[in-house]
DNA sequence: CCTTGCGGACGGACTCGTCAGTCCATATAC
DNA sequence: GTATATGGACTGACGAGTCCGTCCGCAAGG
């Protein structure tokens, strides 16, 4: 009897959060009414705040449960792979077609930073951190396996996440041009065989810097040039 | 006699551009009351709106005067560099270092986003288009110099500015733990040269992959797997 | 050199709309 | 009949934008 309540509750939850998650998207965090909300769902708002204590709790389970669907859905689509170069390829192309099938979790991402910038980290760094571990342990193998670089695992998980999230964000503010699947391919690309000509004779000088410790250094003299621009 | 009030009135909107975009950035747009912009210039609310029209006028003048500045400072910054190569480091380094000092500006373009989804593309958009042209011919002039891969140039300009904006945002969230100049390397060092051992014998079976016109293409059945996880 | 009058810049009290969250009268289930 | 869920009117806070009385600098006139 308590668990059919507390089970119907849940799943009243749900559908609070999934009528709730397009209009926060759409109108954003500040101007949506939950007023609005408990219209469309044919409710007094007061019935909302016996599901969820205020607006802000509302809409944080709103995100959690955005980013649990995105975590389920790309560990789905690598779950099956065994070639570890096909693992990192179906993640990205699954991390990239989930956010284009479901814009309102980026909306959401957004506002989350925009509204709540008390938060320590972003729901979305939270849900990052405690899936990159597996990533990293990847990566760890493909080297121990000599089929990636010896390069600090950091240094690729970092720069490979970084350029996810740039690209989820550009998608969505420019409307994704091509498909995930070419975007893919060019991610990886350039990922994986970087863009200088292995067979220049002239990058042969520049690939030899790689090798010093500080490779390109031209960076200090500008920094003295550059005073005064700074915004505050 | 006129451009001399000219003068003065563009130095007090310089001013109070100055006091409103920390405090733009610390509360956010909504949450900011002009009131407090206007008691910390000691001036009254009236005067602001002698000199912008509307909040959102005053918040937008925010920030595009802060991408002004950030173009400006990579611009500043790369001007006296000859070596094509030297030229991308730079500008990496600039811009990471920028938004370093600058934290503000990365709060006024999320909450640009978050505010303003109506616009039709975002402030740092239109700059960055704007900005685009000239790297893209410096990738074309690599190109032809046999220094960098023959492969389209929109495809590094896209990946190189997607990591660039995806690490401007990890970096302010997540607060930077390392210096820009060795994130620079890290960027330049996986952009470069990719992550795979150009010396491995397993590595091959991959790399020739990447003369076939669908390298990685294992998606198609992940996808019917992952119904019913839409957010909406 | 002082006085008076004028035009534009300024301040900040005020208005008005908007919501988050509450609370109690009512409906429904048992 | 009691207990619990529900609706939606209501309250209180907040803040954008307005508006009018005031102040200041300057010019002409005494």
């Amino acid at each position: 009897m308590i668990s059919k309540n507390t089970d119907l509750k849940a799943r009243r939850r749900e559908e609070i959060l999934n009528m709730a998650t397009p209009i926060f998207a759409e109108r954003g965090y500040q101007r949506t009414d939950l007023q609005v909300v408990a219209d469309r769902l044919k409710v007094g708002k007061g019935t909302l705040y016996r599901y969820f204590p205020t607006k802000r709790a509302l809409f944080l389970a709103a995100v959690r449960r955005g980013m649990h669907c995105l975590t389920a859905y790309v560990d789905g689509a690598v779950k099956d792979l065994s070639d570890p170069l096909e693992q990192i390829a179906g993640g990205i192309r699954a991390y990239l077609e989930f956010f284009q099938t479901n814009p309102s979790l980026v909306e959401l991402i957004i506002q989350e930073r925009a509204e709540f910038n008390d938060r320590s980290r972003p729901t979305y760094f939270e849900h990052r951190d405690a899936n990159m571990g597996r990533w990293k342990d990847l990566i760890r193998r493909m080297i121990a396996a000599k089929q990636v670089r010896d390069i600090p695992v950091e240094r690729v998980s970092e720069v490979i996440g970084n350029l996810l999230y740039g690209t989820m964000f550009t998608n969505y503010f420019l409307g994704a041009t091509k498909s995930h699947d070419m975007q893919t391919e060019d991610i990886l690309d350039i990922v994986l065989h970087g863009i200088l000509n292995p067979e220049s004779g002239g990058s042969e000088a520049v690939t030899k810097r790689k090798s010093t410790k500080r490779p390109i250094s031209s960076g200090r003299k500008i920094k003295e040039k550059m005073r005064g621009l700074s915004l505050e």
